[in-house]
DNA sequence: ACGGCTCTGGACCGTATGGTCCAGCCGTCT
DNA sequence: AGACGGCTGGACCATACGGTCCAGAGCCGT
């Protein structure tokens, strides 16, 4: 059915795609396919056209869309983690993100929407926090293999521990619209992995 | 309108609030007031008699209730953190108490349903974050004042730390349905106290 | 130029759901 | 005992929303 998709018809389905996006940033929960049909400058009968198993699956295209935005805003720094200097940059990078997208999230409003039952959802989410959690634990292997920590780091636990402090600070921005727990997550956690760091000569 | 309630009248009152915490529970985001209606035993009119302005009222009611159980849960042991034996017991409580919650959340059900735009919602929620945060901060100044870490330590950002990686740590698991993350953070955590503990002679 | 496909518009439908209303029950107080 | 007022049942309503359908426009290969 994806095959058959004119270049017309495939940029018609990313532009629903992208306003459906917007719209749930904007109004959450409550978003509504007429509110995605009018923002995309579409009809009902293109939303089914390009999504035939409704409401889900048009969500589900969002939500791997909206995953595939959060690894890509780390970058290029979320790649190259090596040096204590660059996982600064990089916390800082995270902590400006959540802070311009402000009170909003739109995977937690997907996933709630779309419901655990769905497995899509959720194979998207572990997919993305594997993902993410990878290259933490690659950024430590690096700081690891410059010399920085010792040979014998337990690499897996940090890269967990952090991933969840962040997941948590952003929660409670989302809930306080302050940033300040998830700058003491990232702060807290990469100055504890420097206190067991090897002392430079 | 609460003063007018007989002791018949708070007992339906309360049945009706946690049915209605079971039901969203179970069903999430999907809960009707006809399920809760039904799974209180109660009739459309008792809903709205006792919740006059409708299903958002009800809702935050319930999210009280469930704000409440949260920290409850938690003691005694959340209530006299003063030696790294009883921040173990703890953290075990913890694990246990949202292992055994399963890949549901009361709590952001609620507040997604609710939404962002109610200031009731979020009072409930950023009330039970301090009082939270209140109760780890007052942990570590135990372990502190009993000359287990020095008098110089940070608390706030200990604490702060703390709680997000808790939150991230539950985000994760509902994800997931793995408890790893939350026993990383909450392990990680501690053992980074202990290590800036003060030695014992 | 023509046949057939995709793409588009928009009227229409079924129903689930929050909310209203009113009649009658029951407890409680004097 | 009687009356007042809270308590309860359940029929009823309005409507928002996801989803269906069909007719026609527009593109594309032959």
């Amino acid at each position: 059915m994806t095959a058959a998709l004119t270049a017309k018809g495939r940029a018609t389905r990313a532009r629903i795609v992208e306003s459906a996006a917007l719209v749930l940033r904007e109004s959450g929960v409550s978003a509504t396919l007429d509110d995605i049909r009018s923002r995309s400058g579409t009809s009902k009968s293109q939303l089914f056209h390009y999504f035939p198993e409704g409401k889900d699956q048009l969500l589900l295209a969002v939500a791997q869309y909206e995953a595939d935005r959060v690894l890509d805003d780390q970058q290029p720094y979320l790649g190259c983690l090596d040096t204590w200097e660059a996982w600064y940059r990089w916390r800082d990078v995270v902590v400006a993100r959540y802070e311009a997208q402000g009170d909003t999230c739109p995977l937690g409003t997907l996933f709630h929407q779309v419901g655990r039952s769905t497995p899509g959802a959720r194979a998207i989410v572990v997919e993305l926090l594997r993902t993410w959690q990878e290259h933490l634990a690659a950024g430590v292997r690096a700081v690891r293999d410059n010399g920085l920590l010792p040979a014998s780091y337990d690499v897996d636990t940090a890269a967990a521990a952090l991933l969840a402090g962040i997941q948590g600070g952003v929660s409670i921005m989302l809930a306080t619209g302050r940033p300040g727990h998830l700058e003491a997550a990232l702060d807290w956690g990469i100055a504890r992995m420097r206190e067991g760091a090897v002392p430079v000569g």
